[in-house]
RNA sequence: GCCCCCGUGGCCCAACCGGCAGAGGCAGGCGCCUUAAAAGCGCUUCAGUGCGGGUUCGAACCCCGCCGGGGGCACCA
């Protein structure tokens, strides 16, 4: 940190009194109460079993695990955005605490992944000197905040013991294959020995027929392999050569570039490591149901799911059956052609030798034959990024394959097609074109001058082109069955029961969901845990031989490769790691040379499971004890999935580490390592403090701290004018505000309180530094009515308080209890402030009420309480304080304002008591000389009342 | 193009079940303290809830249509 950032605004000159609440007796209060809630383990949370069991210390206390989405360790260190979601978190977990739980909460730092290895590709530095460096630069800058953490509990998931249980897991996932059968059809993960023993007893049929004993040992091992939940596959995948690794599908953005670096993806057939997350589509889709989760994030997981359901319809043609898919089976007597994926395997089989007596000169492309015209359909289909297949406008493109087949309702044959819209990856990779019910098919329907069927009556008002809503069938039967007049779901029904009685077709499901690609071409990850014999076929390791340890390279960086060269190669880094790369082992089969794995694992592989791992950092024997995992994950009931009681963090995991974490979390419950189904039972997505930035008329951000605003409402910078532009906090943008500065300035406690208090926490808002000074005024206040500023002495008395304050003080315990407890932090503030500032106005306050204010006040501003209970008396940390109750007689008024209103109006205000009966109170509004006046003489139609406080007038 | 969320004093935000538009903070104003100053203290001004309709005795809140801001998805058959 350079010296200019420490801040020229400091609260607390030298003249002040001596024992004012500035931000250096602030300093001085916090360090002493940091390292004190250090020396005496204050905030450790027992265990019950496992290295940390003390089963005493949890007897008796309900528990709760309060989680933060784990940081990376940036170089870049915290801006004032980032402890927003880890204080709202500590503050909920201080005050339940004070209500008698046995509170866990912990953060530890997600520390693989692409920005750690790039930075130390700039810097130079062996990735793991900066991410610790890091990662002490951010301990710092966090215990400074005072959070009450476990600090025994945090993890890096690039410590050895950390990505030790990693490997751990994934032989977990890829010891495991998904019985679909399982459980009532619901499916469910088990270990492959078993499938092996079925497979073997022929309690389970081997694929492609024939006995278990008749196969080798490779093509038995094959068949497993097939199975498992990791598995390696030749498939099309996101190759970033910008990169220089291939990229999980949720890592592309919509216009085919990397989430990370933004350079262009393109699409290539490698062999690498997937994980069958499509097998538990269904189920990461149904357990939405069961969790407390904001809407948007579900609802952005179904999306991603994708789940439809519809039918496989089979096309007969002379060369084999193309199975298409669709969702509007009802539609299929409209079906007039039929297009394939550009890789589908049919589209060779199906090319003649010479274009059919039918072709339209449209379909052909102007080539001579169809073989050269796919050719040259498919090389240009193929070349084409994402990116490029999104800019043409969706303009579709195709070509006739030369090919017809038959529509099976209609038996008449359709031309088959070729063409880019249609993605293999998807369903069959086949669809029947209905052009007058789906808006694709009816663009291309058009630009290649194929026949339009309307096989749904469109409303009498419709003017559209392709009509895609509900309404009777009409032109869809034929000798067998008639779907005219029915609705779009009863039609669905009908036809998919005959295809079904048929044998040409059935209902299915189709997923959107991919499966997920597990391999990187990076250094900065975990090793898998995986061996290649000398025919190429993957080997576990056993677990004994875990953790397979990075090795050193002598260059982090991947192959630099041009971004835009489609064909180059991925090259991983640890093909650099010399002896390490091969390795002779005994693997039952004596000893034999392996090649090992030079891929890594992504980076989403340790927040996949680390949750897990803060229960029980230090066992070194499992990945979590059972016991523990029980405890504080466990489910509560049976319609409880269990998992952590309340996870706090951005949108922005909404789908990636949220899915992916789901996911194996359910791998593991299935196989019985955990009791619960779900790792997330509450998700809460907080807000972004975001920031002004100012830009001079070169458009060059200028420093934001330093623009003034004129009193017209326009800015400058050194007399300039600027622009202003609302956003992140960034370097570039000279808009960062750090927790040191505030520190600096206002004080840890300060700068909680103004976090709380900036507005609801699931809202973003932008930062406002000249306004954090509202919350040390307040602290200020707070310490002045314990604590004589000028002495340093106590101010409370211990004469009893008048009534009047001790309602107003049941009334503040009520109202922040329950805007605590509903983590509505910005109201809590406001009520604590309007308590302390009735208290001000009084002589001395009373330890009756400088007590529970303290007690109430410390879940926000802790080191302050802790220093004013101190002061009050106490000798030990008010950490388990009882929070404050409120007393129900104090919250009841001696009177309450009555508003009296005509037509809706408010026209008089009645004091009366508050248990005041619906008739009397209709008796005395009715009296009331104002009433009278606004009626005007008009009659009364009718009186509402709501005892005690409002009554309303309504006039005919 | 489709879907979701949000629009309240100059600014950040309250308003519990549809019932007095205002809890709190910033800024502004006035005053006190001070040799002077303020990030100290006290008092205080300020909106009818983005716009247009509707439902209701009564709408910031419910419904419909616009406008503005933010986010998600985007050839998924």
């Amino acid at each position: 940190m350079s010296e200019q950032t420490s801040t020229t605004i400091r609260a607390g000159e030298p003249d002040q009194p001596a024992h004012r609440y500035t931000a250096d007796l602030a300093a001085r209060i916090e360090a002493q109460w940091q390292d004190r809630w250090h020396s005496e383990g204050t905030f450790r949370a027992p265990n019950p079993a496992g290295p940390w069991a003390d089963p005493e210390q949890v007897a008796g206390r309900e528990k709760l695990y309060i989680l933060d989405m784990f940081p990376y360790p940036s170089g870049a260190g915290l801006h004032v955005g980032h402890p927003l979601g880890y204080i709202a978190t500590d503050v909920y977990g201080r005050f339940q605490r004070m209500r008698g739980r046995n509170v866990l909460h912990a953060l530890g730092y997600d520390a693989f992944g692409l920005p750690a290895e790039q930075y130390a590709i700039q810097t130079g530095a062996h990735p793991r000197a900066t991410t610790e460096a890091n990662i002490a630069n951010m301990r710092r800058q966090l215990r400074r905040l005072g959070l009450a953490h476990d600090d025994r509990r945090s993890p890096a998931t690039t410590d050895v013991d950390f990505y030790r249980w990693t490997q751990w897991v994934f032989l977990q996932v890829y010891d495991a294959w998904f019985d679909a059968e399982a459980d009532e059809c619901r499916g469910r993960a088990r270990h492959v020995d078993e499938l092996r023993a079925e497979l073997a007893s022929g309690t389970r049929p081997v694929p492609g027929g024939g006995t278990w004993g008749g196969l080798s040992s490779a093509e038995q091992r094959r068949v497993i392999d097939d199975h498992r939940l990791a598995y390696l596959s030749d498939a099309l995948v996101n190759w970033c050569p910008g990169l220089g690794t291939v990229l999980a599908n949720e890592e592309v953005t919509a216009d085919g570039r990397s989430d990370i670096g933004n350079f262009p993806v393109f699409k290539r057939n490698l062999r690498q490591w997937k994980m069958r997350i499509t097998a538990y589509g269904d189920r990461l889709l149904a357990d939405l149901d069961g969790l407390d989760w904001p809407d948007p994030v579900k609802h952005m997981q179904r999306n991603w799911i994708g789940r439809s359901e519809g039918a496989t319809v089979r096309f007969t043609t002379e060369r084999g059956d193309i199975s298409v898919s669709t969702t509007r089976p009802d539609t299929l007597f409209g079906a007039t052609f039929v297009v394939l994926a550009p890789e589908h395997p049919l589209v060779d089989a199906l090319v003649p030798g010479a274009w059919p007596d039918g072709t339209k000169p449209a379909w052909t492309a102007g080539a001579g034959d169809p073989t050269s015209a796919v050719a040259a359909y498919r090389e240009v289909a193929a070349a084409k990024t994402d990116l490029e297949r999104q800019a043409e406008g969706r303009e579709k493109t195709g070509v006739f394959t030369g090919g017809f087949a038959t529509n099976p309702v209609t038996g008449r044959p359709v031309p088959v097609f070729v063409a880019d819209y249609v993605l293999m990856g998807y369903g069959t990779g086949a669809i029947m074109a209905v052009p007058a019910q789906d808006e694709r098919d009816w663009a291309f329907a058009t630009s290649y001058d194929l026949p339009i069927v309307r096989t749904v009556q469109p409303s009498a008002d419709w003017t559209g082109e392709a009509f895609t809503g509900d309404g009777p069938a009409v032109n869809s039967a034929n000798d067998e069955v008639s779907l005219d007049g029915l609705g779009v779901a009863d039609a669905k029904l009908r036809i998919v029961e005959w295809l079904q009685r048929k044998g040409l077709g059935e209902s299915t499901v189709t997923y959107r969901l991919r499966d997920w690609l597990f391999s990187r071409q990076r250094y900065w990850g975990e090793p898998f845990p995986i061996v290649f014999d000398e025919d190429d076929q993957p080997r576990a390791l056993p677990e004994s031989m875990l953790p397979v340890l990075l090795p050193d390279v002598e260059n982090y960086r991947p192959q630099t490769l041009d971004p835009d060269d489609a064909v180059s190669e991925p090259i991983p880094p640890l093909s650099g790691a010399g002896d390490w790369t091969t390795v002779e082992l005994d693997l039952g089969d004596g000893v034999r040379t392996y090649r090992r794995e030079l891929n890594v694992m992504p980076q989403w592989a340790g927040s996949c499971w680390y949750e897990l791992r803060y229960l029980d950092p230090e066992n070194a024997s499992a990945f979590v004890d059972p016991q523990n995992e029980a405890y504080w994950m466990g489910p509560r009931s049976a319609s409880d999935p269990g998992g952590v009681d309340l996870y706090v963090g951005g949108v922005e995991h909404a789908v990636l580490h949220l899915l992916y974490s789901r996911f194996w979390h359910k791998v593991l419950f299935d196989l019985g390592h955990v009791t619960s189904s779900e790792p997330f039972r509450r998700l809460f997505n907080q807000g972004y403090i975001q920031a002004y930035a100012y830009r001079d008329g070169r458009g060059q951000p200028v420093p934001a701290a330093e623009v003034v605003e004129g009193a017209d409402g326009s800015w400058s910078f050194e007399g300039a004018p600027v622009t202003r532009e609302y956003g992140k906090m960034g370097k570039s943008l000279k808009n960062v505000v750090t927790p040191d500065e505030m520190y600096d300035a206002y004080g840890a406690d300060t700068f909680r309180v103004y976090e709380m208090s900036m507005g609801p926490l699931d809202v973003s808002r932008p930062w406002e530094t000249r306004a954090v000074v509202g919350s040390l005024r307040f602290l200020q206040r707070l310490w002045r009515n314990v604590v004589d500023e000028s002495t340093g002495g106590l101010r409370v008395t211990e004469a009893p308080a008048d009534l009047a304050s001790r309602q107003s003080l049941h009334r503040a315990i009520e109202g922040v209890s329950r805007d605590f407890e509903a983590l509505r932090f910005n109201t809590a503030v406001a009520k604590l402030i309007e308590l302390n500032n009735t208290l001000t106005k009084l002589d001395a306050v009373p330890r009756e009420l400088a007590e529970p204010l303290v007690l109430m006040t410390a879940p926000l501003a802790p080191h302050l309480a802790e220093e004013m209970w101190r002061l009050l008396g106490h000798q030990t940390s008010l950490a388990f304080e009882p929070f404050p109750t409120a007393d129900p007689a104090l919250l009841v008024l001696d009177a309450v304002t009555c508003v009296v209103q005509v037509q809706g109006k408010v026209r008089d205000r009645l004091e009366v008591p508050p248990g005041i009966g619906e008739d009397e109170l209709r008796v005395l509004a009715l009296a009331s000389e104002k009433v009278t006046v606004a009626l005007a003489g008009r009659e009364i139609r009718t009186v509402v009342v709501r005892a005690p406080k409002l009554v309303n007038i309504v006039p005919v």
